[in-house]
This record gives C-alpha cells, sequence and structure tokens, in this order.
DNA sequence: CTCTTTGCAAAGGCTTTGCATGTAA
DNA sequence: TTACATGCAAAGCCTTTGCAAAGAG
C-alpha cells in the first residue's frame, strides 16, 4: 500500500509537530512522487505551483529533514545533480543514471539482495538497497551513440 | 601498470594543449592518487602544498575537466561529499560510503562484471563499473551502532 | 499564551565563467 | 608571435543557518 499525504503529516502530528499550509503542500508532492526522483528545488516549485502563498525553499528542505528523522523519507545524491529525495517504505530498487542523457531509472531490485548479503559476508559493508546508486549509459543513448 | 604524471602530461600535449607548472602539478598530485578519492579541493590544498606558485582553484577545475575529456580521468559524486576523482585505467571498483561516518572504502570488483553484464541483458543499461557508489554502513560503524 | 514554524536574508561550500594578463610553443 | 592558460573576481547552484515575526495547538 502506498503512503499517502496523511500518513506524512500524521507521522508529523505523531511526533508532536505542526501541521501547517506548508508542510500538507510538501507532503502532498513528495507523496505523489512514487515513480519519480524529485530534488529539492523540484519540489519546492511543485509547492509553490499549487499554493497560491509562496513557500520558501529553507522551508522544503526544514520538512523535508524532518521526514528523513522520522525515517519516512531518505536521499540520495545521484550523479551530477541535486540530491533526490524518496520514500523510504518503497520497494527496494537501484537507481541508475545515464551519464550522457541524465535520465534516471528505477529497477526493482530482485537480485540486489543476495548481492548486498554477499557484499556484507565479504566486507563486513552493510550496503543500504534503497540509497543506491549507479552510473552509466541507458539504453537508447547507447543505441544512440554508436 | 600505473599511470605516471608523464602518462598524464603527454596526453595533454598530444592534443595540443600547453604544459605548465600548474598543469605538471596537478598531473602530478593525481597520478599519485591511485589508492585514494581526492576531491578537488584536496588536489587544489596538495597542489598549493608542493608548489610555491599558488595555483588558482579555477586551474585545478579546468585541467580535470581536460583530463576527463580526454577520458584519464573520471569524477563521481559519493554521497553527501565533493566530487571524488580517480584515474579511469583504475582497476573495476566500487564505492562505498559510509552514511554513518563518511569514510570511503573502495572495494575491488571482481563480481561486479558478471553483475553489469546481467543488468545489460535484462534493461539495457550500460553499467560503468568505474563509476559506481553505494551507500550503506561501514564494518566498524555497523558495530559501533548496535 | 507558548512554543514551533516561517520567511527573509545572508552565508557557506563546491563549481563555473568572463576577462585582461601572462606565457608556452 | 599568437593562440592558449592563468589569476582574479564574481557569480551560480544547492543547501544551511540566524533571527524576528507569524501562526498552530
Amino acid at each position: 500500500m502506498h503512503i499517502t499525504a496523511d500518513d506524512l503529516t500524521g507521522a508529523l502530528r505523531e511526533r508532536g509537530m505542526r501541521i501547517t499550509a506548508a508542510r500538507r503542500a510538501i507532503c502532498a508532492v513528495v507523496a505523489r512522487s512514487h515513480d519519480e526522483h524529485l530534488d529539492a528545488p523540484t519540489i519546492h516549485a511543485r509547492v509553490a505551483a499549487e499554493l497560491e502563498t509562496p513557500v520558501d525553499q529553507s522551508t522544503v528542505y526544514r520538512t523535508l529533514d524532518a521526514l528523513e528523522e522520522i525515517g519516512l523519507l531518505s536521499h540520495t545524491h545521484l550523479g551530477h545533480r541535486p540530491a533526490v529525495y524518496h520514500l523510504s517504505e518503497e520497494a527496494t530498487h537501484q537507481h541508475f543514471v545515464c551519464d550522457v542523457c541524465g535520465t534516471t531509472v528505477a529497477v526493482p531490485g530482485s537480485a540486489i539482495d543476495d548481492w548486498a548479503a554477499a557484499i556484507r559476508d565479504r566486507t563486513g559493508f552493510v550496503v543500504d538497497p534503497s540509497h543506491f546508486a549507479l552510473s552509466g549509459t541507458c539504453a537508447s543513448c547507447a543505441a544512440t551513440h554508436d
């Protein structure tokens, strides 16, 4: 089941945080981003688009930080672009970032878990599979490049 | 065989670029960094340390860009820190970035190639194994966290 | 009413760029 | 000599922070 905006605002309220119009809008944008990888400037722009009263970027960052502290959100630095945020409850997946066109592809991580376990056994490093970036060339750019 | 500073300056010269004291020093620092992941500010600091005449940061970035265009160097954004540069001819390896302490661990990638091939077959995405970032928790932080 | 959250404005860190000066070839 | 590289300075982008004013509970 997908996380909703109410799940997010509810979690904030439970932690004693106050629910404001800005936070509601930010949560709504984030909750709708299941299939996307949004960076903070984009979230800010979307919030601005659906709220008449403009919200400051600092408010966006502070709210995203709060959601991360609760553990509902996490962010990753994918390639040469701003950090992207995604819901933690999303299914494990990998991010592929195309060096040529910048496209980000999310691939469900069926094979990842075995591989992560092997890494841990060999190196002790505990991979966080939801926080995972690979770069390379996407299928269409690889084709064009030839 | 390791790439030397002369390999780098030689490649620049072949492309019609001029060899200056700044470029020689930058190439020397980069050529010595086989086991490290240096970011631009660090490279700048090291160059400054071994040259009396200070070199501007912009010169460092421009030279690193030139080496990247030639294909001898590449850079990656690992976690929440400045981009790190490493020689392209280095053996395939993975970068692990610890979310807790920020340590970067490079792991030789024996299993990576098979895995990358599987990814390509399934998704068409051509993974660049030299450009590879994983986040998680390193062995010592995982131990401390318990 | 009180404590949190916001907006504003500024700063910080990394990186890029424009332009006049200097210099390798 | 002549095109290229450098320093300098400023700006750009993403992100964080301090502080007084506004707002939630």
